[in-house]
DNA sequence: GCGTGCATGTAATATGTTACATGATTGA
DNA sequence: TCAATCATGTAACATATTACATGCACGC
């Protein structure tokens, strides 16, 4: 029951619709927490449920009308429970990292195609990481807004999510190299193994 | 359902009981995969009945019995299918995340302590990682070892995951500092806010 | 009238987590 | 004999994923 604390905080930048809040979920949430829509509705009806947060109709004209999101100030109060106990040790998985794994036990062109694939995604998301950071900041730079600017946890954590997105990029780049090499080294010398 | 190949890449190495490969997820695996003992023991059951790996009872006299597990042709062939479909984007759960998201809205204090207490678990991973590094190339520098060592899988995916820990004592340990420096230039100033 | 994006939901299934239970063996 | 490590399991419960369903509104 932690996806609760990780929608509470990404309400507290705004009124969001479940619809809104996946799409945030998609790009700047899922730097530390992973979630599909499905989950995210769920979640909001319960903690409506719960008081912890509160939803209100918002009609629209051009489009379907939607349920926007507030935190309460019981939610707030639980965001602060929160952060008080121990955090659990994060947690990660990763498809890819398992092939490259068993690497030395399959065949490596398949993983070397996903590694390069996967090179030019995170490149994209770097980029995006770069252009939201730009927009958090405003027109401070960024020594300064740290310093002095605000809200200042969007900002950490998007900075994290560019570090770990910049790191997968080139782990994927110099990994895929090197699978291509070692293949190419076996392939013109197979009498050495 | 992709546990199991974590669990087949990490039975490629040897023969592990389910006790052991709890404690290899637990160091090794947790850079790409996330498992507690309950599920290795109940994956282990299920990829033994379906073949993908064949288990042998092993008696021993100084402690309690126990059962290793070594990949199965068939669990080979599992990983090589494994590795041809695309592979799903990763995901990451960090409760401490989730913390620095909200920190405008609650207070520092309980933030900061956990980012320093987790700055300090990571820099002990760190050295962790290295000395299993060390163990993996043997005799052979780093240079050497990518080029022509092996088995390679386990030690690309080791070197990122020092990477991953290493950036996160840093990013654990810069954010504690600035949300002090903050903290503090709040407590001097209050009338700036 | 068809595809796309917006907006939300129910229900079935699969996975993951937690609590609890058992029992061997070693060394303090 | 008591705690610690080794070794594995069952069962209850909580979460996450997937499939499917619905309907508005816009522009082509």
């Amino acid at each position: 029951m932690a996806l609760r604390h990780a929608v509470l905080a990404a309400l507290l930048d705004g009124e969001y619709s479940g619809y809104q809040l996946a799409k945030i979920f998609d790009v700047a949430v899922s730097n530390f927490w992973h979630a599909v829509p499905q989950q995210l509705y769920t979640e909001l009806n319960r903690l409506e449920s719960e008081g912890l947060i509160s939803g209100k109709q918002v009609i629209q004209h051009d489009r379907p009308n939607k349920r926007v999101y507030t935190v309460t100030p019981a939610g707030i109060e639980e965001l602060e429970r929160f952060a008080t106990v121990p955090a659990k040790p994060g947690i990660i998985r990763e498809d890819l990292l398992v092939m490259v794994q068993a690497v030395d036990h399959i065949p490596a062109a398949a993983v070397i195609a996903q590694l390069e694939e996967r090179a030019l995604a995170a490149a994209a998301k770097v980029a995006l990481f770069d252009r939201t950071l730009e927009r958090l900041r405003g027109d401070l730079d960024e020594e300064t807004f740290l310093r002095e600017g605000g809200p200042i946890g969007p900002y950490l954590t998007c900075m994290r999510g560019r570090r770990f997105e910049q790191e997968n990029h080139d782990w994927f780049r110099s990994t895929a190299q090197l699978l291509r090499e070692r293949a190419a080294a076996h392939a013109e010398e197979p009498e050495r193994s």
